[in-house]
Order: structure tokens, then sequence, then C-alpha cells
DNA sequence: CCAGTTGTTCGATGTTCGTCAAACTACGAA
DNA sequence: TTCGTAGTTTGACGAACATCGAACAACTGG
């Protein structure tokens, strides 16, 4: 398990972050790391096998929208709200806020016990 | 040349737009018609064949973010500022925004005679 | 009616994507 | 060391996508 890659600021496309945004599975993740905690990975909830879900979460990390830290075999997964902001201001915001209107990544969740 | 199907408010959904907005090119052709003016099929310059230009200006219509419309054998094409603005408020702005701070899209240009 | 212009539709092709199962790696506990 | 847990990587598959050239349809002008 060797650690991730995560691009630099002035690295992250607008379109990789469309394209990251574009799946609902992947969009319901950004929801649930959208109140700025870090996440277990054990904690995420999506109906997709968990070599899909590591690929989702992939995906977003490659797209320098969440950024993985690794914990002995656990991994913890934090959206890069402040970054995203800086690069692409109100983007994040605006396609958070439509997301909740449209009701899109409602199929993921996360685990019954708190962190 | 039918009249092409244009989704109402509701029907816009987010991963459809997002998906469209996650190509370079198409990403070019909406900051061409953020000028809020409806521009001519013709005027559209882009690196592609005019059936490629088709599919993108079709995905875009599809997907809520454009409305085209027949004159004759032209046919004109406009942004949906104001629908996209009711449905996902603040959304089309930021992308915008993020699309000049990144450069995308500056492949696609307008022809040089004016309208 | 015939030819030119304008844009759409139709295969065809190569690429990318989402998905899964299975194999693999790394760490912790017994 | 051996087992079990946690997550990644790989290989495979079908679906979707971007792209093109060519055929087609609709309107306009001789």
């Amino acid at each position: 398990m060797k650690q991730a890659h995560h691009p630099e600021l002035d690295e992250i496309s607008l379109t990789a972050v469309m394209a990251a945004l574009s799946d609902p599975i992947r969009v319901g993740l950004v929801r649930l790391l959208a109140d700025g905690r870090e996440h277990g990975w054990g904690e995420l909830r999506a109906p997709v096998a968990k070599s899909t879900l590591s690929h989702h979460l992939r995906v977003l990390r490659d797209a320098g929208i969440t950024r993985t830290r690794q914990e002995g075999t656990r991994c913890f997964v934090v959206l890069r709200r402040d970054d995203l902001e800086t690069r692409f201001p109100g983007l994040l915001v605006a396609v958070l806020a439509a997301a909740e209107c449209d009701g899109v990544g409602g199929q993921v969740g996360l685990a019954a016990h708190a962190e």
C-alpha cells in the first residue's frame, strides 16, 4: 500500500474535477465529506463492491477533491475544501448545493457507529 | 431536421450537467455563449469535424445547458443561463469563473465576422 | 428542377469508464 | 508464524463516449 499521489493546487484541472463529480456515487461521497470531518474508509456505505469504492475514492483523490491519509491498515479521507475554494472559488459550494437540491448521491451513507 | 428536445427545468440533472461540462470543447462552447447572446452554428470554431461539433452541441442541449432554435437551414444556440441559475444557483457562474481561471476551452473560438 | 449550403444522423473505431471478483499487500493480534 | 482485517491492484467485461467520414434531409437560390 504505497502512499498515494495528491495533485498540487495548480495541478488541479477543472475538467478532472467536473468528470469526477459526474458520477452519483462520487457526488454522494463528497456530500458526506462536506461536514469537514475526516472519515474512515470503513464508515462509508455505498451500494458497490469495495474495489469499486476504492476506485471512486481514487478518482476523487486524483482529481484533487479529497486527501487520503493512512494510519496503520486504516485510511481516512477528508475533503480538500480550502484547496478547492482557492483554486476554483465557489465551485464546490455550488455543486454541493446543487446536489442537495437534486438529491444526487442519496444512495451513499455512513455506518451507524460514531467515529 | 426535426426540432430537438429540450429538457424542462426539473428534468435537468446535476450529473448530466457535470458530465456535459467535463469536456474541454463543451466548456469552451459554454464560455463563448456566456456573453448571453445568441450565436449561429457557423460562428463556432472548434478543432473537430462538424459532425463532432453537432454531437457536442447536442450533449449540451440534452443536458439542459443550451437552447437551440432553427431558422431556415441555420440554427442558433443560446445559453439557458436563467434556467440553470434557477435550478442550480451559482453553479454556472462558478464553473465559468473556474474555466477562465483554468483556461479550459481556449481552443474554441468565434469566426471573425459579426452576426 | 437542380445545385449549394447547413446541420443531423449513421456506422465504425478506438478510448475511457463503472463494475465486479480475485489476487495481492500491509498491518495487528493470537 | 499464522490468521484475520483493511484496502489496493489487476484483469475482464459491457456500456458509454469522442471522433471521423459519408450519407442524408431541409431549405435557398439560380
